[in-house]
RNA sequence: GGGCGCGUAGCUCAGUUGGAUAGAGCAUCAGCCUUCUAAGCUGAGGGUCGCAGGUUCGAUCCCUGCCGCGCCUACCA
């Protein structure tokens, strides 16, 4: 509602703008500095005052009289220099939200894919892989609230070199068969192996730089598919693959399909497009200096001002000895997810969720049955911010075979990474130096195995919510505590990891990670568990909700508003609309988190101000009880979008 | 060296694209539970928006320079 009455004094002002001055433009609405100079301000008359050489307040005043009446406006002021001040007529307001939101029919449009989570399938996954997923997955909620078609995806590199590590150890330093790492991986917490036994090839390598020739041996093999070798990468990825979907469905992630590097291989994809950028000039043979014999991509095609202009900036896309390098595969896959590649996977039924969400995996044999997917308009890769570089290399190679508008529509949704605080280091007795121990955050390192993996973090979270759970409802059954509980954890951790802005690095704290009180995830449930509890008690007492259109007038919603701390408290509310719009405008998720706890705060201040159970005056009581349902209602929708549950007590 | 980003309260961070008296959480202090759950509410203290210039009616926001910090700048991904 508040967005569409913004929408309608914003046109209702460009329109006298241009009759009056004969300047085009849209109309700029703020929200005024102070809640009693009304709920909608705008400055237009400071921007026009410089064109039309005269001052803002006159300006202001001429332009209030000629817009005269608006539906829904009870008036508009002119205050401090020129500002344009809009007071809501709030019965109006109250009695179209009582009606409820126009039938948003399920617009679908342009298909948008998001990419996200792509974590290498060879470990455990820490708290790094959650911020991109918990981000991806948030924005793709955001997307899909505001009516957009969005397909998700998780890329699988399968055959790269973080999963050849990881079979190389099994190999070389265990001595395991193929047999017996399949009877691990039915056997054993398989992810958490893999983590010790990553950063145990890792140190090995550096201090026998010969075995680096064992890896070179198993990416060629895995790359090639034949063999005991490439077997035993396969049954590794998809196993860790798998783990992963559990982890992720844990916090209520799902991918639609899952595009594998080893298709992307198979299937030629890299070879026509290969081809394709050879034919258009996008790359060219080194014929001398350091990258002699490679095929690579001269740095003016990817930076604004090279400053050196030369070989020193290129970037390689295929080694001299043949092999493709990871961008190289990008701009073929970029390619494909916008249909451009002339080629196209097949797929096959990978996982089915609990809820029956279907995943579905590339593979290199077509089944029928499989849906359609890639194809897109516009395409959002969630990848931090320190591959921004890799990033503009694809894009790069759209633009260098013509592919402009693909170009444009390929978004880089970087983020910062999420680093440790060096107390989280001591916490978890990870040595530090001395220099490490002055910073202000520690870098996570999957080679050295450093880092929180995330099914700890998430079980960590689940007992606290567990003993807070317990020790308010010991009546309860555990499996009852238990799924409140993880509710609780979910919550906290989402919010937690959506509280910062995108471009803010997280220097992860196991104490900021682990709060429930304030600015968190559990404290907007909290709000709406307890809207829920006064309209249960209000059926236990054996009354029914009344019937709001019925029983609240137009005349009784204003005479209600009157009071403005309730006044106050539905417009905050009544905002969802405007705060999920701006979200998706800005691609920042971290607003939509604050528009919750601003919204949960409202209603606990309402919820202490107001008895509602206890109001004597019928009217008054139906118009809180309204409150109240509206409020359960916003806040419900608003934490679907941050994909937090509402547990039924804590 | 070059590119990107950051610097705002003791700590962690917002700041709606240049607007009215710069905000929130945590921490500290003082209050509020026989009431619809205190994971809550009310209030107090706490600021040279890194520094110096510039642009204009107006700058935390835009421009320039400087200081400090981080990331990237691979024939790894």
């Amino acid at each position: 509602m508040f967005h569409i009455l913004e929408k309608r004094i914003a046109e209702a002002f460009a329109a006298r703008i241009e009759s009056l001055y004969g300047v085009t433009g849209p109309a700029q609405i703020e929200q005024p500095k102070q809640s009693s100079f009304g709920e909608i301000a705008l400055p237009a008359a400071f921007q026009l005052a410089r064109q039309l050489k005269k001052p803002p307040k006159v300006i202001a005043g001429d332009l209030s009289a000629a817009v005269g009446e608006v539906e829904g406006i009870a008036a508009l002021e002119i205050a401090g220099n020129g500002y344009v001040n809009v007071r809501l007529d709030r019965g109006y307001y109250a009695l179209h939200l009582i009606a409820g939101p126009p039938d948003s029919s399920a617009a679908v449009g342009e298909k948008i894919i998001v990419e996200h989570t792509n974590i290498n399938p060879n470990k455990a996954a820490h708290i790094g892989h959650l911020r991109n997923a918990i981000l991806g997955d948030t924005f793709v909620r955001m997307l899909r609230a505001t009516g957009r078609n969005v397909e998700v995806q998780n890329y699988i590199d399968n055959t790269g070199v973080q999963v050849a590590d990881v079979v190389v150890g099994f190999k070389h330093l265990e001595k395991k068969s193929l047999d017996q790492v399949r009877a691990l991986i039915a056997a054993t917490r398989f992810d958490y192996l893999c983590w010790d036994l990553y950063a145990r090839i890792s140190s090995y390598y550096a201090e026998h730089p010969d075995a680096l020739q064992w890896r070179r041996d198993m990416l060629h093999s895995i790359e090639s598919g034949e063999g005991d070798d490439a077997a035993m990468g396969h049954i590794v990825a998809d196993a860790i693959v798998k783990t992963h979907l559990t982890t992720m469905w844990r916090l209520g992630i799902v991918y639609d399909v899952l595009p594998r590097e080893s298709e992307i291989l198979h299937l030629k994809f890299w070879a026509t497009a290969f081809e394709l950028l050879k034919k258009r000039k996008a790359i060219y043979l080194e014929t001398e200096g350091k990258n002699k014999g490679c095929w690579v991509m001269p740095g003016s095609a990817f930076r604004e001002n090279s400053a050196l202009e030369g070989e020193d900036d290129s970037k390689v896309i295929v080694r001299s000895n043949g092999t493709v390098t990871y961008v190289g595969k990008d701009i073929a896959y970029q390619l494909w997810k916008f249909g451009l590649l002339g080629k196209d996977f097949h797929y096959h039924l990978w996982h089915t969720y609990p809820n029956g969400h279907e995943a579905w995996a590339s593979t290199d044999e077509a089944h029928p049955e499989a849906p359609l997917f890639g194809r897109g308009a516009r395409v959002y890769n969630v990848i931090d911010s320190r591959q921004s570089y890799l990033q503009d290399v694809v894009v790069a190679g759209l633009r260098a075979l013509g592919f402009d508008t693909a170009a444009e529509n390929s978004i880089h949704f970087s983020y910062e990474m999420v680093a440790l605080s060096p107390r989280t280091c001591v916490e978890m007795g990870i040595e530090l130096s001395e220099e490490d121990q002055r910073r202000p955050y520690v870098e996570v390192s999957g080679r050295k195995g450093l880092g929180v993996k995330a099914d700890d973090l998430i079980d960590k979270l689940i007992e606290k919510a567990l003993d807070e759970v317990t020790s308010r409802h010991e009546e309860e059954p555990e499996p009852s505590r238990r799924s409140a509980a993880t509710a609780i954890a979910i919550a906290a951790l989402r919010y937690f990891m959506l509280k910062y802005t995108r471009n803010s690095v997280i220097a992860f704290d196991f104490g900021e990670a682990l709060a429930f009180e304030g600015e968190t995830g559990p404290y907007v449930q909290y709000a709406t568990v307890r809207a829920r509890k006064i309209l249960h008690k209000l059926a236990e007492r054996g009354e029914k909700l009344p019937e709001f259109r019925a029983v609240l007038s137009k005349e009784a919603m204003a005479r209600q508003l009157e009071n403005e701390d309730c006044w106050q408290l539905l417009l905050t509310a009544s905002k969802a609309d405007s705060a999920i719009d701006r979200a998706v405008t800005s691609g920042e998720p971290a607003h939509m988190a604050r528009f919750a706890f601003q919204l949960a705060q409202a209603f606990s201040s309402f919820y202490q101000k107001f008895h509602v159970l206890d109001e004597p005056d019928p009217e008054r009581k139906a118009f809180l009880l309204w409150m109240t349902d509206y409020f359960r209602a916003q806040l419900e929708r608003t934490l679907a979008v941050l994909g937090i549950d509402v547990p039924e007590y804590m």
